[in-house]
DNA sequence: ATGAAAGCGCTAACAC
DNA sequence: GTGTTAGCGCTTTCAT
């Protein structure tokens, strides 16, 4: 009870002062660079002092000051930015490098890219000013060549980019596979005309895709390989627009006996739109998802989806980050495969006539 | 480990160094202060200096170093700890300051609070060696007294922390209201044995509440003052729990007839429950949640339950933090009323037929 | 193995 | 209104 206890708060020093580096030297009786070598774990220090200075930190409560730290060596803060915090692959992922995080001493600092491809890259420059040590870009909305330029600056791993390059490292979910898992899975079933919802794709996508893209290619190949004609139509990944497009594809002389809504946001509004108009789903119609967000779990709405394991995905852009931080040269590609989840939504196509 | 890196901005640097205020300083013929106050938006610039210094801003593409900024003045981010990033709630919160963060100077690094007291006060305390201008907590799990402590050290703003404290701001949602428009609901419908499934409550709070205890208190209260004795469960808010107690309810000899769940999470066990059971939702029984989260409002869920607008709660909480860092001194409580939201889950009491 | 000293890029006094 | 100067707390040579 006689020495200072850790106190909660870095401010053990009689006056309110911030606790420094130089406080824990003289407590300890060594000199600052003896301190700084301690709690960065470097070379060359005896056991000893790295005793008395670990001592010294504990009873002064003393915690390194981020900034001051940037500003010779590392920030130990990597940035995270993702596209939609409604996004329940995209939550996982940055929960995954949380926690993954925990062991090092690195935290992360999540940042959501806001609604443009400006303000993406504004937050992106705002995480570099603050010397993040590394970066993990999921779903960028910015050009890769952008991307590409600050990878140049600090290391970058982007997720859910599809294509190859040599300038940063990317791990991605094989959605050209979980399209055709989804298009198996459906003509095994029976089904014939089997309609894509699709987004549009964005100007810079060659060479590099998103995902909706690279899930339209998957989807394309796959029909094609069983000698049908692929049918898309371009909507949106949104609840309003899967139930606008499954109308307007029910409305059709021919409407498709399944329906592949490219998300499961946009599943949603196809299964509401089936619900409206009194289709059964599965018996009349099928309904496909992609993502397998909570509520496809729902018994209630018990949706046919893909599963990408936003946690598998997290993990490795974690690991292929650090591996970079720590001086990898090579840039890596990382790929996950997807899983068909099978639930009540998809059913044998109804007996043509 | 240091191969030549190219530079992120457009930069009048032979070298690929980056860009300081003394560059720009030079480019454009000034003093490093003038720059700084040009930055700033600092009083005592003249509006010929003004241009000069951001177009040699602009031809150099100089950004701020934010840890240098951190050790003399404010490092212009501010942080958000959220404990669920699975809750919609939380993170439409945590969207509303990125989204209010936008107009202003200052940017937001959110970070999840991990499963435990000790981790939630581990990302704060890192929060706080960043340097942070100010702390949005939502939902602390740690002690209010920790939350005064580190409010003494930088500005603080809580959110559905109930309770009362000169020592930082709050905003909350009125979550006994919302328990009692859901009993108001229940009763005028007719239910008069009305369980709630409920979590245990923490043990600092005294004088402090979490959530779940004042939507307990509400609903104990409400029931009380409709003349009938209060019956609450101790559960948990998860989809399984919920399904554990909604059996453990209907298998008594006197079911209720109405099921407040206290979280949409649990009401979604407690639906499987009562589908799973064979029991008409809401003839047989009616299941009422709280927090409007996304899968509530899916047409074949159509749970009634209390929407707390993360929005109005977001927005508030960063008008109270942004303030606090201006230099109010007062601390003040920001009550958010909560709406209930009727939707099909809910319907008149079985037995007084 | 240890310490002295020189900055990192910026802001804030205080000169002019 | 503008420039000069002195650090902020830390890491990193480079002595010893």
């Amino acid at each position: 009870m006689t020495t200072q206890r850790q106190r909660l708060t870095p401010t053990a020093e009689p006056n309110g002062r911030r606790v420094t580096i130089l406080d824990v030297a003289t407590r300890a009786g060594v000199s600052p660079s003896a301190v700084s070598k301690v709690v960065r774990n470097a070379y060359g220090v005896s056991p000893a002092m790295r005793s008395r200075v670990r001592a010294a930190i504990d009873d002064l409560g003393y915690r390194p000051h981020a900034g001051a730290r940037a500003m010779r060596g590392r920030s130990y803060s990597i940035g995270v930015v993702v596209t939609d915090v409604g996004s329940p692959f995209q939550i996982d992922v940055a929960h995954r490098i949380a926690v993954g995080l925990e062991s090092t001493p690195y935290q992360e600092s999540i940042t959501s890219g806001g609604t443009s491809a400006t303000q993406y890259r504004s937050r992106i420059d705002a995480l570099v000013d603050r010397q993040v040590d590394g970066l993990v870009l999921v779903a960028p909305w910015i050009d890769p060549a952008e991307v590409a330029e600050i990878a140049a600056t600090v290391p970058v791993v982007t997720v859910a980019l599809h294509g190859t390059t040599t300038d940063f490292d990317m791990v991605v979910d094989d959605e050209e596979l979980g399209a055709r898992l989804v298009v198996n899975h459906l003509v095994e079933l029976g089904h014939r005309r089997i309609t894509l919802t699709s987004m549009p794709s964005l100007d810079w996508e060659e060479g590099f895709r998103l995902s909706h893209t690279a899930r339209r290619d998957g989807f394309e190949r796959a029909v094609r390989a069983h000698g049908l004609e692929p049918d898309v139509m371009d909507s949106w990944y949104s609840e309003d627009a899967g139930y606008a497009a499954t109308l307007a594809a029910l409305d059709r002389p021919q409407p498709p006996t399944a329906i592949f809504a490219g998300a499961d946001i946009a599943a949603l509004g196809a299964l509401r739109a089936a619900d409206e108009r009194g289709v059964h789903v599965p018996d009349d119609l099928t309904i496909v998802g992609y993502d397998n967000i909570f509520a496809a779990s729902i018994p209630r709405v018990s949706l046919t989806t893909v599963d990408a394991s936003g946690a598998v995905t997290g993990d490795a852009a974690l690991r292929l980050l650090l591996e970079r931080i720590e001086g990898r040269e090579q840039s890596v590609q990382y790929v996950v495969a997807p899983q068909l989840v099978v639930r009540g939504t998809s059913g044998p196509a109804p007996a043509s006539r």
